[in-house]
DNA sequence: AATGAATGAGGTTTCATTCAT
DNA sequence: AATGAATGAAACCTCATTCAT
């Protein structure tokens, strides 16, 4: 099974990040191709700096050493210019690659592995995720793209609820939907504290990581009632 | 026992709302004190009708029958208004009244009453939700606001769940506040998908809010591992 | 002779300040004398703290415990007020009275104690000598007030100055008008110096007002030839 | 000796003009230079007609033939076009040329040449002293630059003064920082009168200005009891 | 006389986007 | 492709003055 995950979306399946992979023709020239990557990354860094409101183009052009006239080159827009670094992230957002535990077939430790995978996702992109969260209070368009990829999630994890129920291993009387809404939002919910809103946090240390990932298997795991564990 | 909630603030007895409680002196005439309201009444109407960042101070003033520089008679800055607009809805935010069950010892029932009465708050005031969220992500100060919102709730429930660890009802191998953060942010997000998100979904008619309430209250339930239910 | 001062005007004979005195009619109630008055010294602190260009007609009725409306029961807008302020404090200001060497016939001594009225009558007054300074700058009809004023000290010394050099005691050379001049503004200067420019100096403590006069004096003297002295 | 000169700054080895001359980079092309040229233009001519304060910001781009946005490519605000349209004119101002008489060893003809050099300045500069005279009133750091402009001139002088004393030249009763702070006053006031206070006289033809000269020349000689001269 | 709320004109400032070089 | 200056719409905010109680 595969867990976790909140307010996203996008399967493997589904035509991927629809709205945002709307992008011109890459550049033709090798300076083309230096320049846009220079300007991604330069708005990458301003983003997570400023967020995403406060961030001005001229910044992005300064920061990417170039004049304010060429971002126009590749970008319309600040949008877009966010929907090229999201892309350029989103794989590793995506899919928080657990190969390991797969073979077993201990939903206990598959969840386990699973909400780690995320979490240690999360925390790598952290900043990106709260800029995520800044952008989709803001720009519709992103707060869809947020949706899908929360949805990917959720669908993905509600799968494997309903192939636990089937197997026995789950609590039977929950929609795998809904519990899988509830529980991945828990987990999403957790790690946007630890690692977004944590961050600036006096109080406390840094995050536990290792608690923080079994707590919440545990809530998980209870929550469907697996069996007899502990 | 008292569930539910995700990332509120301020008890009955810490200071409630710090930060926007710094409130000039009430007008002193009758006049006075209508303006002020209509302006408030107005605010919350134009924030709720455009977001925070687009609306205008003179959509507010113009939707209160007033000259743009009345409102600053009453109030220094947009903020200062939003500000108002959730001191006066603030009650009803924060406590989600649920009288009836509490002399039961049936902490499912007890359960129960609360994350429905949370859930019927939060149903109530969604677009004040809704722009809540997304004045956090934008004003420090509501971020904070926002933040001691949830604690109160978090800690509410945190002794909540303390409690029936020490009656042996609840699982005693979580730590109280970290489960309360983790249950309350499941209800939070499931709140937020069902009032805030769902408002603009086209799929799918009304939330059914029985089924929601009942589904969260069951997974909450497992998760603490309360004994023998259902 | 009586000699000394600035850019100001006003003699006894010429009609006094004009422009400053189509003052309305004094208040008919004893209330209203006294809510005129609390305004007059509201207005005269709140322009030696904040300047005149700063200061907010509110801020003087706050001063002055008094509605903001209230103000124009007595004056018809902020140069009104000024005009009332220096009206008051004329006296004072214009006639450094300087009684006891009129007897002598030392010139050099009735010039050092003229001086030293001046300069007291200027350190006394300081605040209000740099307000007039600021709002000479600014209102054409101070601007006029603040040239009669000048012009009363340099008529008056100019005359003393004609009478020493008819008793030949003063360089028959100079035009006295132009000489008085002159020499006024010297005194005047150094007076702005030391009293308005000087109190937010840091370096060097207080002026040493004695060595102020006897220098002054001494050039002064110097400049007109005085005979033989020292 | 090297005469004259009132509130001024800044000797040949001071930082010339210190808060004013933190300038942001030069335009990098022709037509930014020559848009930054017109505005500094325009703000002159805005400023020397409508005084610094009533002067706007828009006035000063129409005058320019540019957008009201163009300006804060060059400038933060007023002050700092002020201070750009003061420091082009520096020069002029500051080092009021005199080389002529430079050789001879008669105190009297280089005072009365340095005088010529500082009123011709004045003169030429007139509109503008009579601005800084309004802003210093206003913007204290422009305050600070009349005032280190004015230290300028009163230390150049009093170091001729010293010298002076030191040849038997001029009276060693005097302090010689004091004596030129009120000779070189005295000769600012006089400039100021004749070419600011002047211009707006009705009465009066125009100032006779050799008769200026020398009447300033012959009392600041006798001041300092230059001996036998005439 | 006193009160204090209401008014509204108008300047300043920002910055995404365009465009001539 | 790159440059960087020019554009201008729009929103905020101030505060002297008026006016209804």
């Amino acid at each position: 099974m595969d867990s976790t995950a909140p307010e996203e979306s996008d399967s493997e399946t589904a035509p991927p990040m629809a709205p945002l992979s709307q992008l011109r023709e890459p550049p033709a020239t090798k300076r083309g191709a230096r320049t846009r990557a220079a300007l991604v990354t330069a708005a990458r860094r301003v983003f997570e700096r400023d967020g995403y409101l406060d961030a001005r183009l001229t910044d992005i052009t300064k920061e990417a050493r170039c004049a304010a006239g060429s971002f126009y080159t590749y970008f319309a827009n600040k949008e877009e210019v966010l929907a090229a670094v999201l892309l350029e992230a989103q794989e590793d957002m995506l899919h928080p690659g657990m190969g390991r535990v797969q073979a077993t077939d201990d939903a206990y430790a598959v969840l386990e592995a699973s909400n780690r995978a995320y979490l240690e996702a999360y925390r790598r992109n952290a900043k990106l995720m709260a800029l995520l969260e800044q952008v989709a209070q803001v720009e519709p368009e992103f707060r869809e793209f947020r949706r899908r990829r929360a949805d990917a999630f959720i669908r993905r994890n509600a799968r494997g609820i309903a192939e636990l129920q089937a197997r026995g291993v789950a609590d039977r009387e929950v929609d795998p939907m809904t519990a899988s809404r509830a529980l991945s939002g828990m987990v999403s919910v957790m790690a946007y504290h630890a690692f977004v809103a944590g961050d600036v946090r006096d109080e406390g240390g840094p995050v536990d990581f290792e608690a923080l990932v079994s707590t919440v298997t545990r809530l998980w795991a209870n929550a469907l009632r697996f069996p007899g564990h502990r």
